[in-house]
RNA sequence: GGCGAUAUAGCCAAGUGGUAAGGCACGAGUCUGCAAAACUCUGAUCCCCGGUUCGAAUCCGGGUGUCGCCUCCA
């Protein structure tokens, strides 16, 4: 079946048509590490981490590579002001070095809390400097920049087109702007590629040029490159990536190769918090650490992602989470359910689940309409292990861990005591001896069920 | 000023010409000593106005609202 997918350069959905036949070449922008990965900024590798799903559903093998952005970009074109990078290191009194080593390991860490199929290759933009450089040279070679007394731009008139992505007009642009550009830069939209550092800059590298560092988006066209070759296929990354650094990687690209690096580019919506973007100011920023101490799972935030696609904005409200939270623990249930049937489901039946799912993952990742799919199995009537099969086999696109077993807390012996009391009272019919510790117990953070075989017992 | 997105039930949302997927919440019921959980059932004509069409949430025109980008950002 068919694959199709979304593409910004066209603004069309189209056939996925791999370079080379059921492979998949992939880059991935990845994060600056400068601090800790909100769930917006997860939202776009949870989308990353579906587009692999789904290509090894259908067969392909990956090549896929994601950058570690460990070297800070410049606030401002306006060589002044500090980098991220650098920012942070002031403000956590450590050298930024310290800082890129200890916030990979963060983002890495939660991309496995997540259970995000990682990119085959995670490079570091500061292991890649020669290869930048020489990029670099390249594109001087092919005319493509120009010197100041401090920085190396790319002259973005020489190409027949900047702005391929977005579609912008320079000429427009520039009537509206707001800012004022470097006058050292002969056009507006003209960007960095190599800037000699500063005496007390902490990051720099001795290169054909002296002390400099890298500018914002040549990384990624030396890295991605590298690792998979002038063209590959599906290069992916945030919507805001879109008119800034998308389209410089494509004029690095034309300025070196003379060609657009990928032929489908890829981009996953922002993540807004009741209907706002997240953001410092508005007190709405969230990591998953934080969904944790409000008793919301990885897995609880991964559900709640499927409800929406990915080109579309995604609402967080506490009361959606909630939603997903919910309807993932009735779905591990069903599949449990499912797993102890016995009814036997005609073939046609377990076929036509397929295609359908298939069908929609298929469609530009279309994970709510998969979902509905789902569901239609998780209450089918008839229980069958039949269909427990297949929604485990759904499960390698989904990533819900389905089959496993939610983690049952250690319950503290304080709490295991009053259990016992309280099944003692229930033995002897004393219902208010027996409410009343219910009540105890709940108060202490703990909820008691009475099933038919007896009570259990969970944390809040 | 430019570019772009979006408006579907209380909430999160699919659907882009043939008569509104799914999830959550609410309500009702089954179960239970009661409750919780679980299970079953229940809800919208799709921002407004006009047009095209046998037929529109879906296309076209106009309007209104919301959001984002144009400065780093997933």
């Amino acid at each position: 079946m068919d694959i199709f997918l979304y593409n910004t350069l066209t603004r069309k959905k189209e056939v996925f048509k791999p370079i080379e036949e059921k492979k998949a070449k992939i880059y991935t922008c990845g994060p600056t590490v400068y601090n800790f990965a909100h769930i917006g900024n997860l939202r776009a590798y949870l989308f990353m981490d579906t587009l692999r799903r789904v290509l090894k559903y259908n067969g392909y093998t990956l090549t896929h590579a994601m950058n570690i952005t460990d070297v800070g970009h410049l606030v401002s074109d306006a060589d002044e002001g500090e980098d991220k990078m650098l920012k942070a290191a002031r403000r956590e009194n450590k050298d930024p070095f310290q800082i890129a080593e200890f916030y990979t390991e963060k983002f890495i860490e939660d991309l496995d809390r997540l259970n995000i199929d990682k990119p085959e290759i995670i490079c570091r933009a500061t292991h890649h400097i020669k290869e930048m450089e020489q990029y670099i040279q390249e594109i001087i070679k092919n005319g493509y920049a120009y010197e100041t007394d401090d920085t190396i731009y790319f002259d973005t008139s020489k190409l027949d087109k900047y702005g391929v992505l977005t579609n912008i007009n320079v000429e427009e642009q520039k009537a509206g702007a707001r800012v004022d550009f470097d006058k050292k830069k002969k056009n507006k939209t003209d960007f960095a590629l190599w800037i000699k550092a500063p005496e007390n800059h902490l990051m720099k590298w001795n290169t054909f040029w002296g002390l400099c560092y890298p500018g914002w988006h040549i990384e990624c066209s030396a890295m991605s490159r590298k690792y998979l070759g002038e063209i590959f296929d599906i290069h992916t990354g945030g919507i805001d990536h879109i008119p800034i650094h998308h389209e410089n990687e494509i004029a690095q690209s034309k300025g070196a190769t003379g060609k657009i690096p990928a032929n489908y580019w890829m981009h996953c919506e922002f993540l807004v918090v009741n209907g706002e973007k997240m953001s410092k100011s508005l007190n709405n920023l969230y990591t998953l650490n934080d969904l944790q101490e409000r008793g919301y799972s990885p897995s609880d935030y991964r559900m709640f992602n499927f409800s929406s696609h990915y080109r579309n904005k995604i609402n967080f409200t506490f009361e959606a989470i909630e939603s997903a939270k919910s309807a993932l623990k009735r779905l591990k249930e069903g599949y449990k359910i499912h797993k102890q049937g016995e009814a036997h489901i005609e073939e046609k039946t377990i076929t036509e689940y397929e295609n359908r799912f298939l069908e929609a993952i298929n469609d530009d990742l279309n994970m709510p309409v998969a979902m509905s799919i789902v569901w239609e199995i998780v209450k089918n009537q008839k229980k069958s292990k039949q269909f427990a099969n297949l929604l485990k086999k759904f499960d390698l696109v989904l990533g819900l861990k389905i089959d496993e077993e939610n983690k049952k807390d250690e319950l503290p012996q304080e709490i295991l005591e009053l259990a016992k009391q309280r099944k003692t009272a229930r033995e002897n019919k004393d219902w208010t001896k027996s409410d009343e510790l219910r009540d105890l117990i709940l108060a202490k953070g703990y909820i008691v069920k009475d099933g038919k075989e007896g009570m259990t017992i969970e944390k809040k």
